[in-house]
Order: structure tokens, then C-alpha cells, then sequence
DNA sequence: AAATAATCAGACAAACTTGTCTGACTATTT
DNA sequence: AAATAGTCAGACAAGTTTGTCTGATTATTT
């Protein structure tokens, strides 16, 4: 019996994900991650039939990733306006723990300029997971600045992605700091 | 003789600023390169040792670009606040013009996480410059939200970045429009 | 027990990668 | 006129890339 988390389609996938987001996608090549995950190929290709499918996989467990780790750190807080703030404040944990690699949606788009319409797919789902998180929480605010609740939902999702790339360019923090010192003159 | 922008180092320079622009640096080729600009690889290797110094002529390259167009842009424009906003306009135009390949200083330290160091250093110093235009502008305005020059100057250069990149991942221009009414909001 | 699903190691194909080198030729400068 | 700088075409090296295929072995399911 073999349990999820050391089937070997786990371990492509993890493996996969360690690389990708660490040395980016175009630069990681199969045989590095099966060599890695300790497979055969011939187990890789039987569970992905392309690289591109298991570029697809790595972006839903990223994001499934981003999802667990905010959640943790929203545990118990309700007020919306500090959730969001909090939000940021994860993004500082996240990339820390990450090596300043950035947004992996972000990314994979820009590694890729052919455009796989699987990968891109994937990409502004996980993206649009985000923004939607932003809309629920400035729904939940008595006053919102601008008076309309998208316009100030992706406005500080702006921000957030903003704040995420530069991050990535400077390797360092200050990004974030600059975005909450912005969602301060928002509110 | 032979003028400056049929030169051959010309030649290279603008096709490797094309095609890296469109295509991604680690997928264009010196192969590719040297076809397309139909000069010999010992030509190419006898301006730039490497394909690393190639990468930072092209980030040079695109800086200038930018700045001409953004220059054309503002011209006869005065009013800080006006100057800022068709700052954006002219990235929604930059952006339309480019096939929405995003910022190739972002995108260029995205897809290299092996931090070639000449590389970073010319991203990050053109990335700075934008920046300091922000603050050049924010500087002239009479009255500043937050009451801090370089904290409203980086709110700015936040959304600017943030549309950047969320224009690239969802090829359209309707971050930059989300910008521009965060920028309601903060002044 | 038989059939199927999953996994293994690794050879192979066909193409691509950056960079070096040869050797010749032309243009420019001293 | 001689020396240097610039350019040419293309072979070559040593490595990489994704994906296919062979053939065998082990696990699971029917």
C-alpha cells in the first residue's frame, strides 16, 4: 500500500514544482526531474503525457500551495481590512521561503510567449482566484474608498502583483512595505 | 562608409532586441540571431563575447526606447499629475505596440534565476530610473497624499509595474485602466 | 489465475544549445 | 604601404532538449 504523498506521481509533481519555480521552466529540463524524483521517464510520461501537462499540474499546485499558507495565516482574523493587509504579510513569508522567485503564474506567462493555450489557461485561473479574494474581502468593508467595490478590489490587487514582481527584481522586501504604506493613503 | 544604424553590431543588437523581446531570452538563439540579422557568428562574437553581454545591450537598448517614446509622449505637458497619467496611457501603447510582452527588465530577471550578476545589475538600474521619474513628478505636485514623496511615488511605480505585468498575463489593456482609477482614488 | 496498470533502466532519435576555430577577405587607419 | 579592425561562411565540439520505444518486472484488480 502505497500512500499519496510518496506515490510516484506525487513525486514527479513535487519534484517538478521544486524546479520550475526554482530554476524556472524553460531551464529545467525532464530528465533533471526525473533524475530528481528518482523515476524512470518512461513513469513520467506514463502520468504527463507532454511537459506542458505537467507544467499545468505544477500551477494548480502552486496555487493549492498559496491557498493553504494564506489560509493559515488568516486563521481567526475578521476584520476585513486586516485580512487583507495580512495578505500582503504572507506574500513577505512566501517569498522569503521562496528565494524571491515570485508570482509562478506570473512567470510561466512570461517564460512563454508561444502562449500553450493549456498553460495560459491555468495561469489566469489561479490569477483570477486571487483577485476574487480581494473582491470578497472589500465586499465585507463599511466604507470603500472609490465607492465601487472592483475598482478598489484591483486596485490593491495591483498592488499585490506589483509589489510581488519588484520584490522578485530587488530581492528584497521593501516592495511590500511600499504597498502597505500605499494601502494606508487607499483607506 | 557606413552609418551608425545599418552597422552591423546595429543589426545584431535590434534583431536580438526583437527577438528576445518577443520570443524570451532563453528561447531565442544565437543561431536564430545571427540569421535574422544576416550577419556571421564571428561577427557577432567579435562585438560581444558572450550571449550575457548581448542580453545587457538589449536591456540598455530597451530602456532608451522606452524613454523616447515616453518623451514624445509628454511632450508639451507640464502638470505632474497629468504627466503621471499619460505615463500609463503611453505604457498601454509600449504594451499594444509589443504584442503585450510585459517589461523586458521583469521578464528578463524572471527567466533567469541564475542571476547572471551584469545582467541584474542592468535591469535593476533601468528599473530605477523608472522609478525616479515617478519621484522627479511626484515632487512638482503641490499637494501630496500621504505627505511623503518617495511613499507615493512608490505607490505609483506599484500600480505601474502591477498593470505591467497583469496586462501581459491577460493580453488586454484593462489593468492599465484599473491603475488609472486607483490613481483617482489615491490623489 | 489471468488481465491490467504501474514502474523500472536506459537506448535512441532528431534537433537544438553556446561558443571556438579556421581561413579568407575587405575596409579602415596609421 | 603596412598594420589593424571588421566581416564572412561554416565546420566542429560537447552538451543539451523532448519524446519514443524496448523489454522486463512488479502491483493491483478483476
Amino acid at each position: 500500500m502505497i500512500t499519496a504523498d510518496t506515490s510516484v506521481r506525487e513525486q514527479i509533481v513535487s519534484t517538478a514544482d521544486r524546479l520550475f519555480y526554482k530554476q524556472g521552466y524553460n531551464l529545467t529540463g525532464i530528465n533533471q526531474i526525473i533524475e530528481e524524483a528518482g523515476v524512470a521517464k518512461a513513469s513520467l510520461y506514463y502520468h504527463f503525457p507532454s511537459k506542458e501537462d505537467l507544467c499545468v499540474a505544477y500551477l494548480k499546485r502552486r496555487y493549492e500551495r498559496w491557498l493553504a499558507m494564506l489560509t493559515k495565516f488568516l486563521e481567526g482574523i475578521t476584520d476585513p481590512k486586516e485580512r487583507i493587509i495580512k495578505c500582503f504579510e504572507c506574500r513577505s513569508e512566501y517569498l522569503l521561503d521562496n528565494d524571491f522567485s515570485g508570482c509562478s503564474y506570473i512567470r510561466i506567462i512570461a517564460e512563454m510567449p508561444q502562449r500553450s493555450a493549456k498553460i495560459n489557461k491555468q495561469a489566469i485561473l489561479n490569477k483570477e482566484k486571487q483577485r476574487q479574494f480581494f473582491i470578497d474581502e472589500v465586499k465585507k468593508l463599511r466604507r470603500i474608498p472609490g465607492n465601487s467595490v472592483n475598482d478598489f478590489a484591483n486596485a490593491i490587487f495591483l498592488l499585490f502583483d506589483g509589489a510581488t514582481v519588484q520584490c522578485q527584481v530587488y530581492r528584497e522586501l521593501s516592495p511590500i512595505d511600499n504597498a502597505l504604506k500605499a494601502l494606508k493613503i487607499l483607506f
